[in-house]
DNA sequence: GTGCATATTGCACTGAGTGCAACAAGTCAA
DNA sequence: TTGACTTGTTGCACTCAGTGCAATATGCAC
């Protein structure tokens, strides 16, 4: 009976991957905002490998049914029934229901920081902020961001956690700036424009999502160009 | 007893209005992000007064117990009794706990807007932006903002729709500017002024919190110079 | 007053999230 | 292999936010 449930677990998770036409999601995770766990450095031993099928299990369980059937439909006892856990285990796992969308996003402030030290030579901040971001949009693994995109659209309490996320990329990005200029009295500085490459980002995105014909980079570079077009034209 | 129940109730208010040394918390009230039901225009009657009255009873409960005891410690219950109406009522005022503390910053949008309109004559859109904000954050009733700023520090969930009333300021002060400038190719550049001056209030809200000796105006004007000077400095 | 609209309330329910204590499974050493 | 130790899993009972419904109370207009 435990088998049976176990083998319906990894069916559903096979059919899933055709039915969305790709693989993958999350090989790795950090717990979401203030991760519960340290998962990276220790990664192996049966104990660890059984942690990680099992909060892959949870995760795509989780993505499948809110694709499927809503954020606000899809029970927390829906996806530890899918992942074969109980529910008190879910929580061992996530912190909260809207953590597994979370911890996607979360993948996405590493590559920021990352990209943004890699693209030192761009020039000032902004310059750097911009290409650090370019590149991790290129990255962007296309259906599974939309994916989620999706789904953050749906309820408002989903939106405004994604309005979190953003405050993740910020501090990222200007970590990431704060490596590249140590400079104290630079500090300021970097954190408007940290903020307002975000907010490029973020604009991007909105736009791409809704008349998305162009690649999301394209939007990208626009929103860096009006931006500093409309701060050159100011007075003071 | 229901009486007795009433009068403690006004007490309460009276010694929170003395403890706080401040007065006039939301004399009106919009319901928050999407508003339950539409409260301005009939002002008169027994029954919209006594409304009024609930209305400012439980924000008043709500905000004394949060400082009091904090956020995730006040139950509904416990406002409820304080505003001496059932827990059930309180949703017909409110759609959650946390919109008594949304209704606040709502107010604030509201002033952007106007203000933005106001301010026409500044200049370029960043330029009214920045005077539009500089007018609304000297308008700040200072114990007022402090206390809510500080209730919504305390809890994760706070923060993020403290987030998401960041972006109703955006979005009211990008309406604002969208009725100066009327042209339709301009509005992305608009989107992208009202964006970066939210995000400077932001910072300079959060700095001035942190250190803040000097008046959180002085704060907000620095943050628009350094914009200028961070993207006056990029390339391309 | 009567009739109508709206407000208030209690009740029963769902669903997220927590604390606890029992139990199962992995780990490591002898 | 066995036994001691650690870590993971689970069920249970609980709290609290939030909703739907139906009964009752209140304000309002005639």
């Amino acid at each position: 009976m435990w088998l049976a449930c176990a083998r319906s677990g990894v069916l559903a998770l096979a059919d899933y991957r055709a039915s969305l036409h790709h693989v993958q999601f999350c090989t790795r995770f950090y717990g979401g905002l203030d991760r519960m766990q340290d998962l990276l450095p220790k990664s192996e031993g049966l104990r660890e490998r059984k942690r990680q099928e099992t909060l892959q299990r949870i995760t795509e369980a989780g993505l499948k049914s809110f694709i499927a059937r809503g954020y606000e439909e899809t029970t927390l006892d829906d996806i530890a029934a899918a992942a074969s856990i109980s529910r008190r285990t879910f929580f061992h796992y996530f912190k909260s229901k809207d953590e597994i969308l979370l911890a996607q996003l979360d993948n996405y402030a590493q590559s920021i920081k990352a990209s943004t030290v890699e693209n030192a030579s761009a020039g000032e901040p902004l310059d750097v902020a911009r290409e650090a971001l370019l590149k991790v949009v290129n990255g962007f693994e296309e259906p599974q961001m939309s994916a989620i995109a999706r789904i953050m659209r749906q309820s408002k309490a989903l939106q405004v956690r994604r309005g979190m996320a953003n405050l993740q990329f910020e501090k990222a990005l200007y970590e990431g700036l704060c490596s590249l200029w140590p400079g104290k009295q630079r500090r300021d500085g970097l954190r408007m424009v940290a903020m307002v490459a975000v907010g490029a980002l973020r604009l991007s995105v909105e736009t791409w999502q809704q008349d998305g014909k162009r690649p999301l980079a394209k939007y990208l570079r626009d929103a860096f160009k009006n931006l500093r077009a409309e701060i050159r034209a100011t007075d003071s």
